[in-house]
DNA sequence: GTAAAAATGCGAAGCGTTTCGTTGACATAT
DNA sequence: ATATGTCAACGAAACGCTTCGCATTTTTAC
């Protein structure tokens, strides 16, 4: 059972941003929806899909003449991978201090910090 | 005054934690020390930081026959840079729910989550 | 002084990503 | 059944990143 995460390039990132939020879509859903922030022509959306179906990023139902296509991975695996891999290539490794660098470089507002404080004491509690 | 931050390459970056670490270096310099983790030739190296020159990552003082490379951009603010690039691409944006897929996908150990503890208080205090 | 070593600069090739034009298949409406 | 529109497939081009070979210049060592 190899689980080898795989790295979504910047367009497929894109993509999968979409297949998470709406679930399975088409090839013209996700245009739809990028077109809202990108501007991209149907075709290259089509051939960024059809890699990623090769890398194995995204599987397809073929079903039905209007292919249906599915991210793979969860949200939060590709999250938690790109982070680690920040994490080696520009921290030494560190999960602390991209963290706090992470809370000193943006404006997290009050409600932010104290729902991150919550979640460090329950992170504490589960980890003993 | 423009400061708008440039973004590394991966290779860029790897030579960027060099000139972090050892300060102002030569090609050499940095070479040898990549060449403790990476397997990369010295024309390689080199190519690499000339491009860096022209996007202005770094400078270099060319008054000795052996260059001296230094970085422009400060290692704190190209974290940062990174970090909210990241966030936008795969956080809408969110830095708390970065931080949090951070500590909860990582094994920080309790004396990191004690120094991150210490840090948010820090940092609540400041912000008001 | 000459040979070897080291540094710079240039150009090009390989690769992955992104983009898009074109073609052919299929569906729908007239 | 024919015209119009939508879709999938393919190939190619453009771009940036990475790598390196080669030529040239400079320094060092004998």
């Amino acid at each position: 059972m190899s689980n080898t995460p795989i790295r979504p390039s910047d367009g497929e990132l894109a993509i999968l941003r979409v297949l998470w939020s709406r679930g399975p879509s088409t090839v013209r859903d996700v245009l739809t929806e990028l077109s809202k922030v990108r501007d991209m022509g149907y075709t290259t959306v089509m051939k960024l899909m059809q890699i990623m179906v090769a890398k194995g990023l995204v599987v397809r139902d073929e079903s039905a003449r209007t292919h249906i296509y599915q991210a793979v991975q969860e949200e939060e695996s590709t999250q938690s991978f790109l982070l680690k891999e920040l994490m080696d290539k520009a921290f030494e490794g560190s999960a602390s201090s991209l963290v706090m660098r992470a809370l000193s470089s943006t404006k997290a507002d009050e409600r932010e910090l104290d729902e991150i404080q919550a979640f460090l004491k329950r992170l504490k509690k589960e980890r003993r």
